[in-house]
DNA sequence: CACGCTTATATTTTT
DNA sequence: TATAAGCGTG
């Protein structure tokens, strides 16, 4: 059964009781190893549903069950606890959330719906400027939740990480206050209390012991990205009796969520923590070829503080490129070229990736993509879900599950000709939906009299659709299609394409049919959002080839015959709004690290030098960049460096338009 | 008070 | 492109 595993992967596969680390360096088969330790387990006989696996997505959750099922070759693989440690806390605390006092008809809260709470209770605090601009909600809700995760000060948090807000500390401190308490009383939870609530689950003295027996083995992937809360939370699921079986599988070179508050630190006190935990160290990369692994060790030797480990590679190859671009353009067209050239030796389009470090990094390439017909889906930061109708849509949903939603509420009634803030806020109280009110929420207030008579109508027609939805005679597809009817007029109105916004909806209802339950649909809709778009031109049937844009953060655990990373310039990556302490540059030189050992073949770098501010304007407003830093001479010497090809069209003669153009000039005149 | 309009302004990465 | 904030109209 495991014959294909090395004998470190076999320890670590086969070990007995008590905590397990493994030290997984990039591509030595740390998915294989955990899929086989499940499949272990399950072979000598533990009950699937007492296996708890913690994975960073439910993809990879899906993919080490599918393999530990085929290994193991016995049913019930998919009986096993799996999923991120956001999924399975709300999963337990549908079980059991009411022994923390949390009732089971609560919503749970993206970042965006945080945001939105957040402006809210803004608005209703008062603190908007008449001189200055107050922090964008977006901002309001990462300086909350850095603060849960990190456990700092607010006043820490912000002089540290947000010094341009520092002059609205009191507004803010004020908000969140309000932010929490508004949480409880309408039911609502986002991601931070998801983890919070899990911890006090399991450290409870009421309600820990029922929660702590309930797995005989937990294993947790990618161990170095996980925070302060979770290390919490699985010292506190520790069984009453019997042996701590706990195995967390981690790299501390690949730790690049620090802005999430995770901590290598996890890793590195893992043996006082857990005491007589066993150390397993996996060094051999079976993935890349030795030129990749080069490449990438030379990354991390100037790594400021590393845990002892360089990876090993046996297979020959070529060594990665350097292609020095004139500017995003002329790197697009490099980037095209050679995908090309790679299809026509023979590795498909969806064997070959394109990482960078920031969602926008990409927007030219996908024009010129587009433009060559390349078909392509794009990994991270995804558009469908945070369109005003998809919202609406869902926020709709979500009043059906939990009525004293109030967000959802304050979104929904401003749909309806005639409402405006000062209206929802009136009906909310009316409704009895609005913070701290007591009793249950009476849709009948939707009937207020004075209102104008096309108001009272929409209020009528929002009540009988918000009716038949939670009649119970209508599966969550059916409900979509009647929330969209009733969307339809509100969509005419706002500009843009009518149809277009109309065919999310069906794309939504589309969706729900796999769901068995309302619940199930908005809790997966928000714990595990749909990741790849291919958003313009419609959704493309994806039946054929593609190519896979993706950031490095969405591209962890993944793994392509070629890899081409572009924007390697300064100021890009590493970002520059990431390099005001060392720890940020340290952590940027990771994601190099990443990007790199995803690459099994090939590995191509892109450093363009000169980006244009406004990259489809006509005006030639442009900066200059140095190469990233992380090319050092010593990175350098183990890559190939090609010069820049400028093949189309010769010598080209710059637009003088800028102080910036003349400089660029003059400095290729003296050379 | 709703609503449509104008203007200035931007800090990444994700569960 | 989105968002915060302000203004004028009905």
């Amino acid at each position: 059964m495991f014959d294909e595993l090395s004998p470190e992967q076999r320890q670590a596969a086969t070990h007995g009781d008590g905590p397990l680390l493994v030290l997984a360096g990039a591509g030595t088969g740390k998915t294989t190893t955990l899929a086989a330790r499940v499949a272990h387990l399950l072979a000598t006989g533990v009950p699937a549903e007492r296996i708890l696996l913690l994975t960073f997505s439910r993809r990879a959750a899906a993919e080490m069950l599918a393999r530990a099922g085929q290994l193991a070759r016995s049913a019930g693989a998919d009986r096993v606890w799996g999923g991120t440690f956001h999924a399975v806390a709300n999963r337990l605390l549908r079980l059991h959330g009411r022994a923390v006092g949390l009732p089971p008809d609560f919503t749970v809260l993206d970042q965006a719906d945080a945001a939105d709470v957040l402006d809210l209770i803004r608005e209703e605090l008062g603190f908007t400027s008449h001189v200055r601009r107050t922090p964008r909600k977006a901002t309001l809700a990462a300086i909350y939740s850095r603060t849960v995760n990190t456990g700092e000060r607010l006043e820490t948090v912000i002089a540290q990480r947000f010094p341009w807000c520092r002059d609205d500390l009191e507004p803010i401190r004020a908000i969140v206050r309000a932010y929490t308490a508004r949480k409880r009383a309408s039911h609502l939870v986002d991601f931070d209390d998801l983890l919070l609530l899990w911890k006090a689950l399991a450290t409870d003295p009421s309600t820990r012991t029922e929660l702590a027996g309930a797995f005989d083995h937990i294993l947790v992937d990618e161990y170095q990205d996980t925070n302060a809360v979770q290390a919490d939370i699985l010292e506190g699921m520790r069984p009453p009796d019997g042996p701590r079986n706990l195995t967390v599988v981690g790299d501390d070179a690949q730790a690049i969520y620090g802005f999430r508050a995770a901590t290598v630190r996890n890793i590195l006190t893992f043996g006082e923590r857990f005491p007589g935990a066993r150390v397993i160290r996996l060094e051999h990369n079976r993935r890349s070829t030795r030129p990749i692994v080069e490449v990438a060790n030379a990354v991390m030797a100037e790594a400021r503080a590393r845990l002892d480990k360089r990876l090993t590679s046996e297979r020959d190859g070529a060594r990665p490129t350097l292609l020095a671009c004139d500017d995003e353009r002329d790197q697009a067209d490099a980037v095209c070229r050679s995908i090309l050239e790679h299809r026509e030796r023979g590795v498909a389009l969806r064997e070959q990736a394109v990482l960078f470090r920031t969602a926008h990094h990409v927007d030219l390439l996908e024009i010129e993509l587009t433009r060559r017909s390349i078909p392509y889906v794009k990994y991270g930061g995804l558009r469908f879900l945070e369109a005003a109708h998809v919202k609406d849509a869902l926020a709709l949903l979500r009043i059906c599950e939990n009525p004293r939603d109030e967000v959802a509420w304050f979104r929904v009634l401003q749909l309806v000709e005639g409402v405006g803030p000062a209206r929802a806020r009136r009906l909310l109280d009316e409704l009895g939906a609005r913070g701290g009110a007591e009793g249950p929420v009476d849709l009948a207030a939707l009937l207020l009299p004075d209102l104008p008579p096309r108001t009272a109508q929409g209020l009528r027609d929002l009540r009988g659709l918000l009716a038949a939805c939670r009649s119970g005679a209508l599966d969550v597809a059916a409900q979509l299609e009647r929330i969209r009817d009733w969307l339809q007029p509100a969509i005419e109105r706002r500009p843009g394409s009518v149809a277009a916004r109309l065919a999310d909806l069906d794309q939504l209802a589309l969706l729900a049919r796999a769901s068995p339950s309302r619940t199930r649909f908005l809790d997966e809709l928000t714990l595990d959002p749909p990741s790849s778009t291919s958003d313009l031109a419609g959704r493309p049937v994806l039946d054929e080839d593609w190519l896979v844009l993706s950031t490095i953060h969405s591209a962890k655990g993944l793994e392509w015959d070629v890899v081409h990373l572009i924007h390697l310039a300064d100021g890009m990556f590493p970002s520059d709004l990431a390099t005001g302490d060392e720890e940020e540059v340290e952590e940027e030189r990771r994601l190099l690290y990443v990007a790199i050992t995803r690459a099994r073949h090939a590995l191509h770098l892109y450093a363009p030098r000169r980006f244009h501010h406004r990259p489809r304007g006509r005006d030639d407003a442009h900066s200059l960049a140095q190469p990233s830093r992380f090319l050092t001479p010593a990175v350098r010497a183990v890559l190939e460096e090609l010069a820049g090809d400028r093949s189309d069209g010769g010598e080209c003669v710059p637009a003088i338009t800028g102080v910036a153009t003349i400089d660029d000039l003059l400095s290729e005149l003296f050379g």
